[in-house]
DNA sequence: TAGATTGTTAATCGATTAACAATC
DNA sequence: TAGATTGTTAATCGATTAACAATC
């Protein structure tokens, strides 16, 4: 009976991960904590915590080697397994997010892009082409598809987020300016550009 | 010698201003603490303590005026006073925050876009078009801008970040992948869009 | 006035930092 | 071996929740 993880150390996890891969870039082979702790400007203990929370991949007198240690970040993480992505919303920022998926990162995979409207359809984002949503039912039978990309307005999205739910997707990334109401088996993971706007313009009142 | 008022607070100042939009849009005039904890899921407790940090909006026996503690809360985040932004990076991302500032939040205003590459140059996004580079000093002589938008690859985030600050830019909107380095007057809110997917990766394994 | 609900103080809980024994 | 640095326990700090007197 394990303890869950805090938030606050999960969302601390990906910027480990981000530190880790520029060090490989570097070549540096074996770093301490107390020198990533000055590199990232935190706490030399908290990255000891936050890592044992998840198994001890140091070695005292040595500290931890940087590639397994990025390794095994990236397995918490998730990024050994592969992810297929649909865009549900293929405006102007589902369509930067489409090709942005596609170019960063390896092992995330847009696999089709949606949208309700039906000027849209046929439109070429990278190497896919738009679909009307009601080829979604259809096209989620036969293609394995863990996340959604929400990237609609928020009228819509309560209602196409129960539609996706009922279609079995767990996993959504949702940009729409809302709170998703889903099961518990389901995963959301917000992004609110608005909110975001605000706090920046909050710090510099 | 007011004490400094917690991230955690402000992080959730934008998602009571949603709640409150929401309920002016329902003609709900009056809301208690308690209400509005079950809507949005939180602790009425947290509610009064996170609002008592800017002053006494409520009233014993009645609770908060939606009107007044909506527009109270739109003043603490800067949101009455207008915002002048520039895009640093008019690829797919940057046109389509460019589109989305312009139409979602009015006071914030979008007017200037600037890209490095020269093939971009005079490309109309909205009702602007792209312009280089290097005719940023000169605009910034010549117009007032709050917010830089900085839309490009972390390559080039650091020293364009610093050239942005040396013209006199206080607030950075950072989409590029790295933690941007800053004297203390100059804001930067970070939307590190791989963070967020990690997340999600995270939660659904 | 009585009832409702705030603002605020006190109690609890959790997260961060410090310290140090274990050990490579 | 001696020095370095981890993993982990203990101490501190801060944030959340509970309680309740003040008051509309």
């Amino acid at each position: 009976m394990e303890r869950e993880i805090s938030q606050a150390v999960i969302r601390r996890m990906p910027r480990y991960y981000r530190y880790l891969e520029e060090l490989l870039n570097e070549n540096i082979e074996r770093i301490s904590s107390g020198d990533l702790s000055k590199r990232m400007n935190v706490t030399a203990s908290q990255i000891r915590q936050d890592l044992n929370n998840f198994g001890g991949f140091g070695q005292q007198g040595y500290g931890y080697n940087v590639q397994y240690l990025h390794d095994e970040i990236g397995k918490i993480l998730g990024l050994n397994r592969q992810h297929n992505l649909i865009l549900v919303g293929s405006g102007n920022l589902g369509q930067a997010i489409a090709n942005y998926v596609h170019f960063s990162k390896m092992n995330f995979d847009m696999v089709g892009l949606f949208d309700s409207n039906p000027d849209l359809k046929g439109k070429k984002v990278g190497p896919l082409s738009v679909m009307h949503m009601n080829e979604l039912p259809e096209f989620l039978k036969t293609h394995e598809v863990d996340i959604a990309v929400l990237t609609i307005p928020k009228e819509n999205a309560v209602s196409v987020c129960n539609e996706l739910v009922s279609l079995g997707i767990k996993g959504i990334w949702n940009f729409a300016h809302v709170d998703l109401p889903v099961p518990e088996d389901v995963k959301v993971e917000n992004v609110h550009l608005s909110d975001s706007l605000m706090q920046l313009s909050y710090q510099m009142s």
